[in-house]
DNA sequence: GATGAATGAGCTTTCATTCAT
DNA sequence: TATGAATGAAAGCTCATTCAT
């Protein structure tokens, strides 16, 4: 069940190539780019605001990223394809579907919380995204959505049953999936708890409905 | 427990009384405005555009709405009313707080297949209104998840317990709008079924774990 | 020496009769839009904020008015007329040309008292005029030029020397309209007295010299 | 009795630096701005005519202002603030009051036929500007005012008399500017003859009185 | 007379992007 | 690598004016 490798982020930007000494540098634009994504959106981003923000000139800009959608797609391939690399490993750890599916929900969190601004931005701009960028991001998230759904599916059926999906662990997926990333609405550790709790109470009620959430206050 | 009316309009556009004679037009004009935004979001569409679409003169919008973001909460503000009038009514009705939830939830899915762009906008389009109509908009979002959190409530500790939310309640609450937004990022009822069904699928999911999904196949 | 009759104003609206029922509603409208003129230029003022301050719709002035270029020509024909003629009446009067004199200055700056904004429209929106109101403008102007010009003339030259303009008169009736107009820029009556205060130091200057205003002080 | 320095310009727009080698260009953007303005008004004048007749992209403009109005005030600032410089200089040199008086006169009317353009927008746009470049630009007007004011009292009171401002000599200042900035709406050299010519008759009449412009002819 | 609705033309400003240096 | 200068395209919005009622 390996994995097989990432489609490399040079097929859309096949004109460039960035050297490991510039790695730093990139990283640190992203950064910076992602928080102020997701403070109010792609479209209000403006690349004149990014260059301030970051103490450089505009066309500077322009020597890392071929347009702004490149930055967008660099940011979520980034991101996406990170998280899709944690939980792969997550979810090759043994122990019973139950316990993987737990493990899949407090990493997903986990990653949330390190990664807010990242993950907000391929959250919500994936339609920002132009056609041959978008199918790139759409392909891992839809394998993303596979391992999530292989796991539902054994916890619904048993593990005796593979990891073949059906139409129940299919919806139930992507009410999983409505659950996880709908916190970006609304979580504040201060008066959430920690996203391990959050992560044991979703648990709960996955597993044994509303009113087991009793079992974890 | 009969719901406070809700703030009229008009607090905020005191200036522009919308006659009966023109309230058709005005629907039709929000209609489509919704359309557009719903495909593109709010800053990609353009009043150019919605004047386009609509067979009228780009000044002529300014009747009916004093700027574009002024557009977006009259938008935003008559859905949200309407759904959440839809779903006090139907949180009154007698019933096991099961029942009540179910028909909540349902309630939700029929207001969104009904409406689907116009919810759309409510749900991802909030941040784009400035700050005095976004705490408007913010009002009546918060009596709806007030509303689902005391039913929530009483599904977990009983209805005996009252309606008094609890971390438990408040947090599962969250969880469900989750659920229930995210669907605008995959529902479509050719491939998915109907909105009844995917309400009884959500009820049995929270009632009884997922587990309990097998039951409504 | 009496005066031809002005040209009526009808020369340029032909289209429309102003009947005396609406004289009074005329001059009101004439009196808010000269405020609105003279608080921030023609240019600013809006037909929109024109009907807004008067309680109208914004249609409706255009019954009384065959465009904004039309009311700024009747304001300012209807206001220079006035002036020419009590400026003609006080001229007409007895007196030595230094009374005279006097006269015309302090009657310019009653009137200027009286009628701020309108004067104050008449003086510095002239160039806002098309050509052909231009035209009929600058003729009453120019003959209150002459009349002011000949008493000048009288007063340098004595009463024997008619009223013959020389260079000196015609200059020097240049920088009396400067002192008279410029008045808009600077006067308050609370700081710098009564009109027919500053009226008699100004003549003072004009016939005595700077050493001459001590005397009025 | 040295002035203070004028406070900077970057005292209002700190965020851009004007290099020497952009100088240039700017003072021909503002030299050409300065017609325009001239001709019509400011209202009047647009940024695409100005960037027409220049023979650049609107766009560009915004490189040099940061707004129309920047725009305005950075022309009237420097203008204002030559003038005040060449005539605290002219008032230094020495010699009695009448003849500190009629080197202004003729200072002020040199300047005007230097800077036609420059001089008519600063004294006819001055309420074009917002209320922070207005105090900016209303500063140095004050003293330059105070300027001619000093003199004048010099030459009411006598030398001895140090610079005290009186009533008289307040007002008088007052008049003396109308009479300068009225020259906008009449002087052409071809009719009037020169600059210097009118400062004589000017400074005829403020010392001798109406007769005394006799003299000078 | 009066008005709500509508519109063509035009305004200031912003944006992503390019290019000579 | 880096940047100041420049620009085509387009955006939101306003204005004087018209016209059916």
């Amino acid at each position: 069940m390996s994995a097989p490798r990432i489609a490399p982020i040079d097929d859309i930007r096949p004109s460039r190539l960035v050297r490991p000494s510039s790695q730093k540098k990139l990283d640190r634009l992203l950064s910076k780019a992602a928080a102020l994504i997701a403070k109010n959106g792609f479209n209000a981003m403006t690349m004149r605001e990014l260059s301030t923000a970051l103490g450089m000139s505009l066309a500077g800009l322009y020597h890392y990223f071929a347009s702004k959608e490149d930055l967008l797609f660099q940011l979520q391939y980034r991101t996406f394809a990170a998280l899709l690399e944690q939980q792969e490993k997550i979810a090759e750890q043994p122990g019973t579907p139950e316990e993987r599916l737990e493990r899949l929900l407090t990493g997903h969190l986990q990653f949330y919380s390190r990664h807010t601004n990242e993950l907000k931005v391929c959250t919500f701009e994936l339609e920002s995204l132009g056609p041959k960028p978008y199918k790139l991001a759409e392909e891992i998230r839809r394998r993303y959505y596979r391992l999530m759904a292989s796991v539902v599916a054994q916890v619904i059926d048993g593990p005796a049953a593979g990891a073949r999906e059906t139409r129940q662990s299919r919806h139930a997926s992507l009410y999983i999936f409505g659950m996880l990333n709908w916190i970006f609405m609304w979580y504040d550790p201060a008066r959430h708890g920690s996203v391990e709790q959050i992560g044991r109470e979703m648990r709960d009620m996955l597993l044994h409905g509303l009113k087991g959430t009793k079992r974890s206050g």
